[in-house]
DNA sequence: CGTATTTGACCTGCGC
DNA sequence: GCGCAGGTCAAATACG
Protein backbone atom coordinates (compact mmCIF):
# COMPACT_ATOMS: atom_id res chain seq x y z
CA UNK A 1 0.00 0.00 0.00
CA UNK A 2 2.68 2.56 0.92
CA UNK A 3 4.86 1.75 -2.39
CA UNK A 4 1.29 2.33 -4.37
CA UNK A 5 0.66 5.41 -2.59
CA UNK A 6 4.20 6.45 -3.24
CA UNK A 7 4.18 5.77 -7.23
CA UNK A 8 0.31 7.63 -7.25
CA UNK A 9 2.38 10.67 -5.55
CA UNK A 10 5.14 10.43 -7.83
CA UNK A 11 2.65 10.58 -10.59
CA UNK A 12 0.61 13.04 -9.11
CA UNK A 13 3.74 15.09 -9.05
CA UNK A 14 5.56 14.72 -12.12
CA UNK A 15 1.92 15.58 -13.82
CA UNK A 16 1.57 18.49 -11.94
CA UNK A 17 5.06 19.36 -13.20
CA UNK A 18 4.39 18.48 -16.77
CA UNK A 19 1.52 21.29 -16.46
CA UNK A 20 3.43 23.70 -14.55
CA UNK A 21 5.80 23.22 -17.26
CA UNK A 22 3.50 23.63 -20.33
CA UNK A 23 1.46 26.61 -18.44
CA UNK A 24 3.96 28.70 -16.65
CA UNK A 25 1.46 31.74 -16.74
CA UNK A 26 -0.84 30.23 -15.12
CA UNK A 27 -0.98 32.10 -11.56
CA UNK A 28 -3.46 29.87 -9.85
CA UNK A 29 -1.56 27.16 -9.38
CA UNK A 30 1.73 28.60 -8.48
CA UNK A 31 1.96 29.23 -4.51
CA UNK A 32 1.93 32.17 -3.26
CA UNK A 33 4.56 34.00 -1.82
CA UNK A 34 2.41 34.69 1.72
CA UNK A 35 2.75 33.75 4.78
CA UNK A 36 0.00 31.51 4.89
CA UNK A 37 0.62 29.52 2.00
CA UNK A 38 4.02 29.04 2.65
CA UNK A 39 2.58 26.89 5.79
CA UNK A 40 0.16 25.36 3.45
CA UNK A 41 3.55 24.00 1.70
CA UNK A 42 4.73 22.69 4.68
CA UNK A 43 1.36 20.96 5.10
CA UNK A 44 2.22 19.15 2.14
CA UNK A 45 5.62 18.49 2.60
CA UNK A 46 4.75 16.27 5.87
CA UNK A 47 1.46 14.83 3.58
CA UNK A 48 3.72 11.43 3.28
CA UNK A 49 4.57 11.47 7.01
CA UNK A 50 5.49 12.74 9.73
CA UNK A 51 9.28 12.48 8.87
CA UNK A 52 10.44 16.37 8.53
CA UNK A 53 12.93 15.35 5.87
CA UNK A 54 10.57 14.90 3.68
CA UNK A 55 10.66 19.00 3.50
CA UNK A 56 14.07 18.43 2.46
CA UNK A 57 13.63 15.83 -0.27
CA UNK A 58 11.09 18.03 -1.75
CA UNK A 59 12.96 21.08 -1.73
CA UNK A 60 14.63 20.82 -4.95
CA UNK A 61 10.74 21.42 -6.37
CA UNK A 62 10.51 24.52 -4.45
CA UNK A 63 14.13 26.04 -5.79
CA UNK A 64 12.06 26.49 -9.18
CA UNK A 65 9.49 28.90 -7.04
CA UNK A 66 11.52 30.39 -4.31
CA UNK A 67 14.95 32.51 -5.47
CA UNK A 68 16.92 31.35 -2.68
CA UNK A 69 15.77 28.98 0.15
CA UNK A 70 15.90 30.74 3.62
CA UNK A 71 19.27 28.94 5.63
CA UNK A 72 16.88 28.37 8.44
CA UNK A 73 14.47 26.31 6.81
CA UNK A 74 17.50 24.15 5.28
CA UNK A 75 19.01 23.84 9.15
CA UNK A 76 16.43 23.64 11.41
CA UNK A 77 15.16 20.18 11.25
CA UNK A 78 11.19 20.88 11.29
CA UNK A 79 8.87 17.31 12.06
CA UNK A 80 4.97 17.29 12.30
CA UNK A 81 3.23 14.78 14.55
CA UNK A 82 -0.32 14.29 14.81
CA UNK A 83 -1.70 13.04 18.21
CA UNK A 84 -5.34 12.00 19.17
CA UNK A 85 -6.57 13.61 22.27
CA UNK A 86 -10.36 13.45 23.75
CA UNK A 87 -12.09 16.46 22.04
CA UNK A 88 -13.13 17.56 25.47
CA UNK A 89 -10.26 18.44 26.84
CA UNK A 90 -8.84 21.87 25.94
CA UNK A 91 -5.00 21.74 27.02
CA UNK A 92 -2.53 21.68 24.31
CA UNK A 93 -0.06 19.39 25.88
CA UNK A 94 1.59 16.21 24.34
CA UNK A 95 3.52 13.94 26.33
CA UNK A 96 6.31 12.74 24.59
CA UNK A 97 8.48 12.09 26.82
CA UNK A 98 10.35 15.40 26.98
CA UNK A 99 9.81 17.84 29.48
CA UNK A 100 8.43 21.12 27.76
CA UNK A 101 7.73 25.03 29.13
CA UNK A 102 5.31 27.00 27.69
CA UNK A 103 6.68 30.45 26.97
CA UNK A 104 3.94 31.38 24.51
CA UNK A 105 0.03 31.00 23.22
CA UNK A 106 -0.88 32.78 19.84
CA UNK A 107 -4.47 32.58 17.79
CA UNK A 108 -3.47 32.72 14.23
CA UNK A 109 -5.92 33.36 11.26
CA UNK A 110 -6.07 30.07 9.62
CA UNK A 111 -7.06 28.93 12.60
CA UNK A 112 -9.49 30.07 16.03
CA UNK A 113 -8.00 27.33 18.26
CA UNK A 114 -4.58 29.00 20.09
CA UNK A 115 -1.44 27.89 19.16
CA UNK A 116 1.09 26.99 21.84
CA UNK A 117 4.61 27.12 21.60
CA UNK A 118 7.18 25.25 23.96
CA UNK A 119 10.53 25.22 24.40
CA UNK A 120 12.12 22.26 26.10
CA UNK A 121 13.58 23.00 29.50
CA UNK A 122 15.37 19.15 29.78
CA UNK A 123 18.51 20.84 28.83
CA UNK A 124 19.08 24.83 29.28
CA UNK A 125 20.93 24.58 25.65
CA UNK A 126 18.06 22.59 24.25
CA UNK A 127 17.32 24.63 20.93
CA UNK A 128 14.43 22.67 20.14
CA UNK A 129 11.07 24.22 20.44
CA UNK A 130 7.48 23.07 19.57
CA UNK A 131 4.24 24.44 18.49
CA UNK A 132 0.93 22.39 19.59
CA UNK A 133 -2.37 23.74 17.77
CA UNK A 134 -5.79 21.82 17.39
CA UNK A 135 -6.43 20.39 13.83
CA UNK A 136 -8.89 22.64 12.08
CA UNK A 137 -10.28 19.49 10.45
CA UNK A 138 -10.32 17.65 13.91
CA UNK A 139 -10.32 19.22 16.78
CA UNK A 140 -9.74 15.61 18.84
CA UNK A 141 -6.44 15.65 16.85
CA UNK A 142 -3.31 18.00 18.31
CA UNK A 143 -0.68 18.33 15.38
CA UNK A 144 2.79 19.13 17.12
CA UNK A 145 5.10 20.88 14.94
CA UNK A 146 9.26 20.26 16.50
CA UNK A 147 11.67 22.52 15.24
CA UNK A 148 15.53 21.50 15.57
CA UNK A 149 16.99 18.55 17.44
CA UNK A 150 17.34 17.65 20.89
CA UNK A 151 21.38 17.62 22.07
CA UNK A 152 20.57 15.14 25.59
CA UNK A 153 19.00 12.28 25.62
CA UNK A 154 15.51 11.57 26.14
CA UNK A 155 14.69 10.92 29.86
CA UNK A 156 12.56 7.95 29.18
CA UNK A 157 15.37 6.00 27.45
CA UNK A 158 16.98 5.08 30.67
CA UNK A 159 13.67 3.47 31.81
CA UNK A 160 12.86 1.68 28.27
CA UNK A 161 16.67 0.03 27.80
CA UNK A 162 15.97 -0.79 31.74
CA UNK A 163 13.63 -3.62 31.18
CA UNK A 164 10.81 -1.69 31.36
CA UNK A 165 8.89 -2.60 28.45
CA UNK A 166 6.16 0.30 29.15
CA UNK A 167 6.94 1.42 25.78
CA UNK A 168 9.34 1.33 22.96
CA UNK A 169 10.93 4.66 21.32
CA UNK A 170 11.25 4.67 18.20
CA UNK A 171 12.76 7.49 15.75
CA UNK A 172 16.09 9.04 16.82
CA UNK A 173 18.66 9.33 18.97
CA UNK A 174 18.92 12.99 19.70
CA UNK A 175 22.36 13.47 19.43
CA UNK A 176 23.06 12.33 15.90
CA UNK A 177 19.80 11.62 13.67
CA UNK A 178 17.80 14.15 11.86
CA UNK A 179 14.54 12.39 12.18
CA UNK A 180 11.91 13.45 14.30
CA UNK A 181 11.26 11.27 17.30
CA UNK A 182 7.58 9.42 17.57
CA UNK A 183 6.69 7.59 20.49
CA UNK A 184 4.30 4.54 20.24
CA UNK A 185 2.85 2.43 23.17
CA UNK A 186 3.13 -0.85 21.77
CA UNK A 187 2.33 -2.26 25.54
CA UNK A 188 -1.64 -3.17 24.02
CA UNK A 189 -2.39 -4.89 20.85
CA UNK A 190 -5.57 -4.89 21.25
CA UNK A 191 -6.30 -0.98 21.88
CA UNK A 192 -9.62 -0.94 23.69
CA UNK A 193 -11.63 2.27 24.18
CA UNK A 194 -9.81 3.17 27.13
CA UNK A 195 -6.88 2.66 25.36
CA UNK A 196 -7.33 4.77 22.53
CA UNK A 197 -6.88 8.40 24.51
CA UNK A 198 -3.59 6.91 25.85
CA UNK A 199 -2.36 5.66 22.54
CA UNK A 200 -0.13 8.63 20.45
CA UNK A 201 -0.99 8.41 16.94
CA UNK A 202 1.05 9.84 14.37
CA UNK A 203 -1.33 10.51 11.69
CA UNK A 204 -0.37 10.84 7.94
CA UNK A 205 -2.90 14.08 7.38
CA UNK A 206 -5.99 11.62 6.45
CA UNK A 207 -8.14 11.47 9.96
CA UNK A 208 -10.38 9.24 7.89
CA UNK A 209 -7.72 6.28 7.95
CA UNK A 210 -9.77 2.99 9.15
CA UNK A 211 -8.29 2.78 13.24
CA UNK A 212 -8.48 -1.52 11.86
CA UNK A 213 -6.42 -0.77 9.11
CA UNK A 214 -3.79 0.89 11.67
CA UNK A 215 -3.82 -1.88 14.52
CA UNK A 216 -3.46 -4.32 10.98
CA UNK A 217 -0.80 -2.48 9.39
CA UNK A 218 1.52 -2.16 12.59
CA UNK A 219 0.40 -5.80 13.53
CA UNK A 220 2.01 -6.82 10.20
CA UNK A 221 4.90 -4.67 10.51
CA UNK A 222 5.95 -6.29 14.37
CA UNK A 223 5.44 -9.71 12.65
CA UNK A 224 7.56 -9.05 9.90
CA UNK A 225 10.74 -10.55 10.99
CA UNK A 226 12.56 -8.21 8.11
CA UNK A 227 11.63 -5.08 9.77
CA UNK A 228 12.15 -6.45 13.17
CA UNK A 229 15.89 -7.06 11.89
CA UNK A 230 16.39 -3.51 10.82
CA UNK A 231 14.76 -1.88 13.81
CA UNK A 232 17.14 -4.01 15.88
CA UNK A 233 20.48 -2.94 13.78
CA UNK A 234 19.00 0.59 13.54
CA UNK A 235 18.88 1.09 17.20
CA UNK A 236 22.19 -1.08 17.92
CA UNK A 237 23.77 1.20 15.79
CA UNK A 238 22.37 4.43 17.57
CA UNK A 239 23.59 3.36 20.65
CA UNK A 240 27.31 2.42 19.38
CA UNK A 241 27.11 5.36 18.08
CA UNK A 242 26.29 7.39 20.46
CA UNK A 243 28.72 5.52 22.92
C1' DC B 1 9.06 30.56 48.17
C1' DG B 2 10.39 28.60 43.89
C1' DT B 3 8.67 27.19 39.56
C1' DA B 4 5.45 27.04 35.81
C1' DT B 5 1.86 29.26 33.21
C1' DT B 6 -0.69 33.15 31.36
C1' DT B 7 -1.14 37.00 28.49
C1' DG B 8 -0.50 41.65 26.71
C1' DA B 9 3.27 44.05 24.65
C1' DC B 10 6.89 44.04 21.69
C1' DC B 11 9.87 42.36 17.81
C1' DT B 12 10.65 40.72 13.17
C1' DG B 13 9.92 39.42 8.48
C1' DC B 14 7.20 39.83 4.45
C1' DG B 15 4.16 41.79 0.95
C1' DC B 16 2.26 45.81 -0.96
C1' DG C 1 7.25 53.08 4.92
C1' DC C 2 3.16 50.81 6.54
C1' DG C 3 0.29 47.14 7.99
C1' DC C 4 -0.27 42.41 9.00
C1' DA C 5 0.72 38.03 11.02
C1' DG C 6 3.66 34.94 13.44
C1' DG C 7 6.88 34.49 17.06
C1' DT C 8 9.04 35.88 21.54
C1' DC C 9 9.58 38.36 25.89
C1' DA C 10 8.63 39.31 30.51
C1' DA C 11 5.71 40.94 34.30
C1' DA C 12 1.84 39.21 36.64
C1' DT C 13 -0.38 35.37 38.39
C1' DA C 14 -1.23 30.59 39.85
C1' DC C 15 0.17 26.54 42.00
C1' DG C 16 2.39 23.02 44.85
Amino acid sequence: MLTEMCENYNTLRNNLMEYMRKNPDNKELSPSRKRKSESSNNNNSNVIGVNGNNSESSSSDEESYKKVPREETIKAKVSKVYFRTEASDSSLIVKDGYQWRKYGQKVTRDNPCPRAYFKCSLAPSCPVKKKVQRSVDDQSVLVATYEGEHNHPLPSQMEATQGSNRSVTLGSAPLSSSAPTVTLDWTKSKPTNESKNMIINPKIDSPEVPQILVEHMATSLTKDPNFRAALVAAISGKVLHKS
